[in-house]
DNA sequence: AAAACTCCATACACTGGTGTATTGTTTTTC
DNA sequence: GAAAAACAATACACCAGTGTATGGAGTTTT
């Protein structure tokens, strides 16, 4: 009688039950189009089309999320640079190869661009993200540096070079983020930059 | 004689009356240690030793002190960059007292700073902080121009030089704000990058 | 000195969000 | 196929914050 007044369980038009990740992806949503700060239980719910009684199942409290979803960030971040280890061959086709994915490719996952500044953000106002990030810069940094070794011989050299292109791809992403007409714009930073590096073989 | 014209801001009792500016410089201080997203009008109040009653007759409401902020904000750096007009000389100490400039000085006031970065993450999801962070980066980034202009004579690898140092600078303000031991790195970072710049002379 | 203006305090209504307790519904396990 | 465990809905208490209305004290103007 009553069957179309309350749809009472969730409408059929998903079935399955919710797990933490899928929670931590809702929340990855949220985060990447407002930052840490417009992260809501209750958006994340409406979002996933249940009410907040799934979530503290599956969550102590806000803070949980919020931690878990870091932690899971920080897993994914060092987990992909094995992935991405040069594949050998001339030093400047390896250097290309990473300018491509510090910038063009980054360029095109803009949800996982927009996550990644946020994450950013919340770290100058939060102890356990700034060390998640200090940990992630660290490790992209060294990762390039045994690229560099290659072109020049000074130790402090190459941290230098590797720092370098570490901050300047941020701040490409940081600046270029959002702007129209930048494919064109990015591919020439890349042009310049990998010309820029290359000029500095043996200058130590 | 002349105190009568002066606006009068002390009263009998030590208490002194607030103005539009103060409530906007207490907010510069909750935006750059919060960000956008913790701004509150109670927050500001207790820290002014007042209550909302007063920041209800300067202000409509709370986007009108955003907006307000945003405004002043924008104002300040485009005007700011008059100061820093090259003095002229050699294209090297030129280059250098610009570097100086953007990094050495930037990361001593830290404050400013966190201030810009709060600003340019609002502008990813405001936006009319968005427009006015692309006026004031075209108006950095064409300011220097100036300079590169006399490295090369090509206009598009003048822009592009511009944007790639520029980038370079605010990546730089990312990843090395409020790590310790950054003000060697920086140095290093700077001297890098006059370097890898001035290699580019005539390279057009 | 009265009126008018400026600035702030107080009180209230209202919104949107958290967390908890309880109950209800699936799904898994034995 | 029932008990147990996993997942979700509902209702509630509670809090932080906004905006508004109104009154009031201090200052300037007339």
């Amino acid at each position: 009688m009553s069957e179309a007044s309350t749809p009472k369980r969730r409408s059929a038009s998903e079935k399955k039950q919710l797990t933490r990740d899928n929670w931590l992806d809702a929340a990855a949503g949220e985060i990447a189009s407002g930052g840490f700060g417009q992260l809501r239980v209750l958006t994340l719910a409406k979002k996933l089309g249940v009410t907040r009684g799934s979530f503290y199942w599956h969550f102590r409290d806000h803070e949980d999320l919020v931690v878990s979803f870091l932690d899971r960030w920080r897993d994914r971040r060092l987990h992909e640079l094995q992935y991405w280890e040069p594949k050998g061959g001339d030093v400047e086709t390896e250097l290309r190869q990473i300018l491509e994915l510090l910038l063009t490719d980054a360029s095109r996952n803009i949800r996982r661009l927009q996550v990644e500044l946020a994450v950013r953000d919340f770290a100058r106002r939060n102890e356990y993200a700034a060390e998640l990030v200090i940990q992630v810069d660290a490790a992209r940094i060294n990762q390039n540096c045994t690229l560099f070794r290659r072109l020049s011989s000074d130790p402090q050299h190459v941290k230098d070079l590797s720092l370098l292109l570490y901050v300047a791809t941020i701040g490409s992403q940081v600046v270029l983020t959002g702007k129209k007409g930048d494919e064109a714009t990015i591919q020439r930073i890349e042009d310049l930059m990998a010309r820029v590096v290359l000029g500095q073989r043996d200058e130590s």
